[in-house]
DNA sequence: CTTTAGTTTCAGAACTATCTGAAACTACAA
DNA sequence: TTGTAGTTTCAGATAGTTCTGAAACTAAAG
């Protein structure tokens, strides 16, 4: 807050890294809230450093600035291009793979939104067709209560995935102007 | 999906606890739901059960029903009433607690984005707002780079955040034409 | 075919989150 | 004050998740 002063001198040459350490900072901290995320803190970690990355790593770089084992770093490897969070980029003449991350937010936002619309939403809106089907024909009661009831939370769900999949197909400027006339 | 013929019949009187059984199926299909929604499984089967409990309940009942110790339940009702997805109801004349669940459909789907928001964007946003700050100064480069990553990813949360707020404070009616003018 | 650099797999170790059960506590009533 | 019904707490047990390290595998190059 205060540090406006006794930063802005010897700061150009002096310290080659001196932003690697609020980089630092930035993958700890990324990592431990993957947890809330329910990533695992590990691949908030790698997402993290490669988000940063000025150019493309490879495995064996990831596992020292990270200090973890190669099974663990591959794995999570794996699963982040799986997300499509990051990307296998082959140099020529090279043999081994590089990763590099998708630095657009909006690409980023996308695909988190589906990955979670994919893991949270769809099998929840499985159990409540399920469970509506199965009580269709309950008459007045308890019974037809419930039916309503996940009835009511069965359309609620596929109304959210309907307006999820229309700002998914938005690109981000018409993203963006449809929400400022939201706000405005 | 092919249950139309032979559910009709012998349906009214002779299966008092038919529905029970489908109840059954969302109490546990929930819980184990919740894993991936970052909340725990008995906290999630707690409040399936209370929300398609035709009674308010006590924490004995819900401690035989979900087959779970004293202590969990304890731990867990209090947590939901943290959050505010079930109230505390006190009956005249009768000295232990009841609890039951909020039904309607819009507002706990606003509690729980509160919730949600802030232990998952709150503390992201810091980060951010910390790492920004840090290299505010940075010169061209990759420090500069890193900065201008951290300003992106601060106004986009922030973006969200306010997005969030304006959704949350709409009635249910005005959102839902909100959402049709989005949609349609 | 053999060597070498790199990738993948997986059993068990380490760690984390959740749950139990019993004891301590609270407050009302007799 | 003592008894009773109900609530809260917490140390240790259990279950679930993630990580390691080493071995198996793959494929390019000699």
């Amino acid at each position: 807050m205060n540090e406006l002063s006794e930063v802005s001198e010897s700061k150009m040459q002096d310290e080659p890294a001196n932003w690697e350490a609020a980089r630092e900072e930035f993958i700890a901290q990324w990592g431990a809230l993957g947890s809330n995320w329910g990533i695992n803190r590990t691949m908030a970690q790698i997402h993290a450093l490669l988000m940063t990355a000025p150019d493309s790593m490879y495995t064996d770089e990831i596992m020292l600035r990270l200090h973890i084992s190669r099974g663990n770093a591959n794995t999570n490897l794996r699963e982040l291009v799986g997300w499509g969070l990051i990307r296998l980029v082959v140099k020529k003449g090279e043999r081994r793979e590089y990763f590099e991350a998708e630095k657009d937010v909006w690409k980023m936002f996308l695909t988190i939104a589906k990955e979670r619309k994919r893991r949270e939403l769809d099998p929840a809106l499985g159990v409540l067709k399920c469970c509506a089907e199965q009580t269709k024909n309950e008459g007045a009661g308890p019974g037809r209560d419930f039916h309503n009831q996940m009835k009511e939370l069965q359309e609620f769900v596929e109304f959210g995935m309907k307006v999820s999949d229309t700002v998914s197909s938005m690109k981000h400027a018409s993203a963006l102007q449809w929400a400022m006339r939201l706000l405005g």
